[in-house]
DNA sequence: ATGTTACTTTACAAAGC
DNA sequence: GCTTTAAAAAGTAACAT
């Protein structure tokens, strides 16, 4: 840890749920899954997939009969895996044939910041252009910005606590917010 | 041909319908709130705006009447809050907030962020208070604006608050509970915001 | 009067209505 | 479009103590 880690990490973002998606190339009988899970949840009027929940690492799986799944609650990209593991072994245990682990496509990774500095949100919006930014106080307290590159949205507090979300890889939360941050600075807003 | 022409007249017929259903809509609200005429006219252009680019697919006619209207508030910098459009319409604020939220954006209407401010005249008014209570409201939100103090907050809690401390300060006190049910905010967010003001401003009461 | 819980916003996949 | 799942931010609201 590094040396690589300490220079490029520099807005130190933190994980704070990813959400995955993953297929078992084959059909899946929900009622046969609900049945022999203790405790999975099936409301076929509700929702057409089993939500069954894991404790460590606590994220929530949603499998459904097209044999997809998809996880999410997951603070990092590695428990990820882990959980699609557990719920394989899951499944395996129930008597269900699962003959090889999917590849799982991380669909949407939501993180938060510290500017460890007050905002003001109406200079921002002002700043940013009221054409780029929405920022609706009666409705939300937080700036919604939208960037281009990286594809992600951040949301912008009063705080200086930023959350970004829709990014598929950590880096793209990084650059996002590596971005915001320079143009507050740029604007002499931060 | 015949068809083609027959096709197009059912859906200009259509059009025409759907728009005097939405005229009918805001002149309906607007008189329930009392709101003027120029008022109605701008919601009624910003209505034919949004179907002139296609804006209501998908969404129902009243909720964009009901957001047409909010937007127009806002154009004119004389806000009403989502909740006093949603009491003279079918639809939640929740829907009249994203409807308005999508329309502003595809419109380009560039409104102004609401302050506060804007609320201090009808507020007042409809409490019955001095011009003197209104002048120190807006003093009040002009230095809490200065500290930057505001973001995020809600700007009819902060209104309200400000007219509590202002009522106070004149002699004219209203309560909180009267206070809040015009503003359409809690009496809890009211103590808040004023205990917040009365601090951080230094504002002995 | 305070405390807890819950809802607002953002993104995303899944299958079905 | 909606439904369900997770999680953060900060403000407001609803209901309980």
């Amino acid at each position: 840890m590094t040396y690589k880690r300490v220079i490029f990490m520099d807005p130190e973002i933190k994980i704070e749920n990813v959400v995955a998606s993953a297929s078992f190339d084959q059909e899946l009988d929900l009622e046969e899954i609900y049945e022999r899970f203790e405790d999975a949840e099936y409301n076929q009027e509700k929702f057409p997939g089993v939500v069954y929940r894991l404790t460590e690492p606590k994220t929530a799986a949603l499998i459904f009969s097209s044999g997809k799944l998809v996880c999410t609650g997951a603070k990092n990209v590695d428990d990820v895996e882990v959980a699609v593991d557990k719920v394989i072994n899951k499944l395996r245990e129930a008597g269900i044939e699962i003959k090889e682990k999917p590849k799982t496509v991380v669909q949407n990774i939501v993180a938060s910041a510290d500017l460890d500095h007050p905002l003001n949100l109406n200079s921002i919006a002002i700043g940013f252009g009221l054409e780029s930014v929405e920022y609706e106080p009666e409705q939300f307290p937080g700036l919604v910005y939208r960037l281009d590159e990286p594809n992600v949205v951040l949301l912008l507090f009063g705080s200086g606590k930023i959350v970004c979300t829709g990014g598929k890889r950590p880096e793209d939360c990084e650059k996002g917010v590596k971005k915001v941050k320079q143009e507050l600075k740029d604007l002499g807003l931060l | 041909r015949l068809r083609k022409w027959q096709k197009r007249a059912r859906v200009k017929d259509s059009t025409e319908r759907n728009l005097l259903f939405a005229l009918g809509e805001l002149d309906r609200m607007s008189s329930q709130l009392n709101l003027p005429k120029n008022l109605r006219e701008t919601a009624a252009l910003i209505y034919r705006k949004a179907v002139d680019e296609n804006l209501i697919q998908g969404r129902s006619i009243e909720g964009v009447s009901a957001a047409s209207l909010y937007a127009s508030c806002r154009k004119l910098d004389v806000p009403r809050t989502l909740e006093e459009i949603a009491e003279v319409s079918r639809i939640s604020k929740k829907e009249i907030g994203r409807t308005f939220r999508f329309i502003s954006r595809k419109l380009n209407l560039d409104l102004n962020i609401v302050s506060p401010r804007d609320f201090i005249p009808r507020f007042c008014s409809k409490l019955n208070l001095s011009e003197k209570v209104k002048e120190k409201a807006k003093k009040i939100i002009h230095k809490a604006e200065e500290k930057n103090i505001l973001s995020g907050k809600g700007p009819t809690g902060i209104a309200a608050s400000s007219i509590y401390i202002a009522s106070i300060e004149c002699g004219e006190k209203k309560t909180q509970k009267e206070i809040a049910e015009i503003a359409s905010v809690t009496k809890v967010t009211i103590r808040n915001r004023y205990k917040e003001l009365v601090k951080k401003l230094g504002i002995n009461l």
